[in-house]
DNA sequence: TTTAACTTTCAAAACAATTTGAAAGTTTAT
DNA sequence: ATAAACTTTCAAATTGTTTTGAAAGTTAAA
């Protein structure tokens, strides 16, 4: 396999693993674009290669920098924008795992804070039931949501630094 | 709140969850109304309550059975199927990890593997960027396939037995 | 200030995913 | 064997998401 052929893959099965994981696709593979290009991009080049409209690669790039996944970059004595992904693969799940948790976990932890709040007949079975789930999902998400917010701002933890050399 | 209006309100918010994760939001709305369910129902009652149409329930049902979130239950004397969820949280969040590693982790892996195979000149600043993207992606992917493999068959496991303590 | 290079926006179009519902299939009791 | 109770299927319809592209907006050099 050539360099051109392989290139597309990744981009094609990086666009896959994002649209399986809730990232619109089109999102995921510009960002393998960036991840396998040495140095940065104009839009120009992203829609040549990816063959989407101005438009979309404008929106896409946006959502990137959002993420945090994605810089701008401004060359001197040059009117166009240049656009460059970190490369750091950790950096790039810590990114997604930091963004992820504001716009989704902390949302339903506030939901269900307010539903384990709700009382009821505790000879009711299904009050019972609703009571038990939620509370149970509750401590999980906080959970996850304490460990997280760990991970997230502390690799001088010692904990987690030892843990963190087995994945990298 | 009463008991209606929050089972309504967590059935709303795990769709919601679900949806944004890759996962259909009714698959996801039906397994939050079985968990909150002290017993099992059938397809006509979650059609009811979720305002589904049959094909829908049956499709989602036999989803849920085959991510093994939900299992089919038969009465003595009853010709009606009844559909019941595991209620643990820790089995919940295993079995999803388990099917998605199966499902996701494991096809890229194996596309990983090949792009990896991918020779080229080393002096190629192209070339350079692809490899070193793409092995270390594979890299962290294969720590995290082998991470899931540890964790979800071994509770024996005296070090994640430590770490799950955590989270329960 | 004007112009040209470039970026952003957003309504409409294209595409993708989900849902419906009626028909076909299956199972069990009689 | 037939009927009744129930489940499954799948083509068509609906709904939801993404993409386009042309127009409006911005910026910076002349």
């Amino acid at each position: 396999m050539q360099l051109p052929e392989a290139k597309g893959k990744f981009i094609e099965a990086w666009g896959k693993l994002g649209s399986e994981w809730g990232i619109n696709r089109t999102m995921a593979q510009v960002h393998a674009l960036l991840l396998v290009s040495p140095n940065e991009l104009t839009t120009e080049e992203i829609m040549e290669e990816l063959k989407i409209s101005r438009g979309n690669a404008n929106m896409t790039l946006r959502d990137l920098i959002s993420w945090g996944l994605v810089e701008k970059q401004h060359k001197a004595g040059e009117r166009k924008e240049y656009f460059y992904a970190d490369k750091d693969t950790w950096n790039i799940a810590r990114q997604v795992a930091k963004e992820r948790r504001k716009r989704e976990l902390d949302p339903i932890i506030k939901i269900l804070d307010e539903l384990s709040k709700v009382e009821g007949d505790s000879k009711d079975e299904a009050f019972k039931t609703f009571n038990k789930s939620v509370t149970d999902i509750n401590k999980l998400a906080k959970n996850v949501d304490k460990t997280l917010e760990t991970m997230l701002k502390a690799e001088e933890n010692w904990f987690w630094k030892s843990i963190f050399k087995m994945f990298k």
